[in-house]
DNA sequence: GGGGAAGTCTTACGGCCGTTCGAAATTGGC
DNA sequence: GCCAATTTCGAACGGCCGTAAGACTTCCCC
């Protein structure tokens, strides 16, 4: 009782001064960030009902009043996130369709689709734990964000829509082949890759800068596009 | 007790007749395939010690007698298929080395490491379900797992540096960031990233065709590298 | 063919898990 | 300042899990 007491005050006094938004579901919203934050560095199963409530210094009851399930607390946040994240890409998308009378060459629509989960990666962007979460949900996700991940391809039409416009001298599956190519390469930005990769070039690699590595990747596949 | 010994008896005839190897230690080879099929197509928690023994049709104390433990299981598996798949790729290698007098050209490079994995991905590959373990390994595996995973770059040095050797004029960097996005690209290649693809592109693509899964993934990676 | 080692079997222990319940506390409207 | 609704809380239930212990069986060597 005294130390989580102690925990809930201590968290909502800063929590109502920077943002007094969501003065209601203060709870909630502990529970949301906490949980989001260990299932991304440690995993949907390894991270228990109880851990979450004892980092959010919330009761343990709260996942299942909030938020029904554990289940349903993963699928809010990956919901909340990717709505988020697509978001942003749409936007990206359209000024660059608007900027091209209708249809932008494959480096623009490239750039729309991995600016914003890139620029999510920075290490003091406040996302940066979301897209973590992101893309641990697309291989360790629930049954029902697995089936929402190989149903829901109305984002992604977007793009490969763009691209078939883009390359009307390619085959179409020319063009789907290579937009999962460059997904595959977006994906592997896991922070454990990524000290693999810093193992093997012995330092000489920093996903810190993401600003250079946008541009790595949108150099590699715009040529894999155009090869 | 008589469903279990029926199985056991069932399974055994097949498999002494096929390859009468390891007539000794029928149990820890039936451990061994049923476990790794499991968990290449459920994940490693969704798939309980108890699952693994009522599939192969023996004891439930099979796991931990013959390997110690759950996670013991897990890493032999993964260090077996792992050291067979290494060994292809690294006889690849030297052919090609061999082949042009001490270095390859970046496309010879790239073939030797993903042709053996692209290999066992065929639907009548007898290994195309160890590369799916090894697939899911790479994102879900134990401790001691990601530790080797990270730790161990020797294998993936032999491919860095002889594309340092192919293309010295490229910074070192860049040569380590596209082979990782090459990995990326490889790494992406899981049933269910498939079944979103073929959802959509209709059905206009199919990744049973392996060879041309292949030159595709040789095509993109190289003009990448290429860039 | 007797004895010891190797393997198999049943059974159960201890533990952590997600979830639930009823009581207590807090909040907001009148 | 009271009542009803919402939220929080402590506690526990039922279940599945990995693992271990001990009895039993099989096999092989001497």
């Amino acid at each position: 009782m005294s130390p989580k007491s102690e925990a809930v005050a201590a968290a909502q006094a800063p929590e109502a001064d920077i943002e007094s938004i969501d003065n209601e579901a203060v709870t909630k919203n502990l529970v949301f960030v906490a949980a989001e934050r260990l299932f991304a560095l440690h995993g949907f199963q390894n991270v228990s009902v109880r851990d979450i409530t004892a980092a959010a210094g919330v009761n343990l009851a709260s996942v299942n009043y909030h938020f029904g399930s554990k289940d349903a607390l993963i699928y809010e946040i990956f919901r909340r996130r990717t709505v988020e994240l697509n978001r942003e890409r749409a936007k990206k998308l359209h000024e660059a369709i608007d900027r091209h009378a209708g249809s932008p060459p494959v480096r623009e629509i490239l750039a729309a689709l991995l600016t914003p989960p890139l620029k999510w990666l920075a290490p003091d962007h406040e996302r940066r734990i979301s897209l973590q979460f992101l893309i641990r949900a697309r291989s360790e996700g629930t049954d029902e964000i697995r089936k929402v991940l190989q149903t829901d391809v109305t984002h992604l039409r977007r793009f490969s829509d763009a691209l078939l416009k883009a390359r009307p001298d390619l085959p179409a599956e020319q063009i789907y082949w290579r937009l999962h190519f460059t997904l595959g390469m977006l994906h592997n930005n896991r922070f454990a890759e990524f000290d693999r990769l810093n193992v093997l070039s012995e330092g000489a690699t920093s996903e810190a800068d993401v600003e250079a590595l946008l541009s790595r990747m949108l150099a590699f596949a715009e040529a894999g596009f155009a090869a």
